[in-house]
DNA sequence: ATTATATTTAGTCATATAGCTAAACATGTA
DNA sequence: TACATGTTTAGCTATATGACTAAATATAAT
């Protein structure tokens, strides 16, 4: 039941569905667009890929510096994927505005998304910290 | 997909998912039933219930001072509930466990579980707060 | 070898959550 | 009405989780 319980707590959280409604859109996407699409730090992205990655859902495939997600095709437990790919694309919220950004990600190489997102970490970050 | 959401954030707590999987088995249980499986207090199963309920998997029913939940018949978002059934029951680990003490909880009526409840809620619970 | 770069891990902080006890509610009984 | 009883809500504490920054890894480029 452990696993199982895994599942569930991997796709509790509205940021980890985020990326597995990009992923249903999009065969691979590397870990730097993920993070421009949920608009968080890098970390933070990398830590909601290392828990659905554990959970079995996707899985990472390294490429030279970057590393490729996807979704797993013989997902644990029979998860059943089209209905979660159904519910979830269909509904809007988050997921409406996401597919724009994704487009817009989707014209842009890697390389430049990573440039700017480097660019930007400290852009108006730069406040001390109490 | 703020409701979508919350379908995950119900089922993912080990003893959310044990109160499924027992609402899986028998038709209706009151909630002194699930508190005695869950070996919990009162207001955590209670709480653990309203959540369900609010994700709108299960619902109650009150009957006199008893309430009896269920599943609820048309789950939102067309949930895959024999899906669930089939591998959260046949999943060992707790489920397993969980059987027998159903079985057993249900050959005591609803009265005489409240009353031990009752009985042992300050049994050995006795010691200072510190 | 050294530097640059994409990602992950470590460390910290604030919020969310699950547990408890006690009090409040709601309903049946004396 | 007063009391008993099953359940829920309120208030508290400890742990889990998600966010950030900084440091560490791993790989490519100079």
């Amino acid at each position: 039941m452990n696993d199982f319980l895994l599942i569930f707590k991997a796709l509790a959280d509205r940021n980890r569905l985020r990326i597995m409604a990009a992923l249903l859109q999009y065969d691979e996407l590397c870990a730097c667009q993920l993070t421009e699409l949920l608009g968080v730090a890098g970390a933070t992205s990398s830590r909601h890929l290392a828990q659905l990655q554990n959970s079995g859902l996707i899985q990472g495939r390294k490429k030279g510096r970057w590393v490729f997600y996807s979704l797993v095709e013989e997902l644990p437990y029979d998860f059943p994927l089209t209905w979660l790919q159904d519910k979830l694309l269909s509904t809007k919220d988050i997921v409406e505005d996401d597919k724009k950004r994704l487009a817009t990600i989707m014209t842009e190489s890697p390389e430049n998304i990573c440039r700017r997102q480097r660019g930007e970490e400290f852009g108006d970050a730069g406040e001390f910290k109490k």
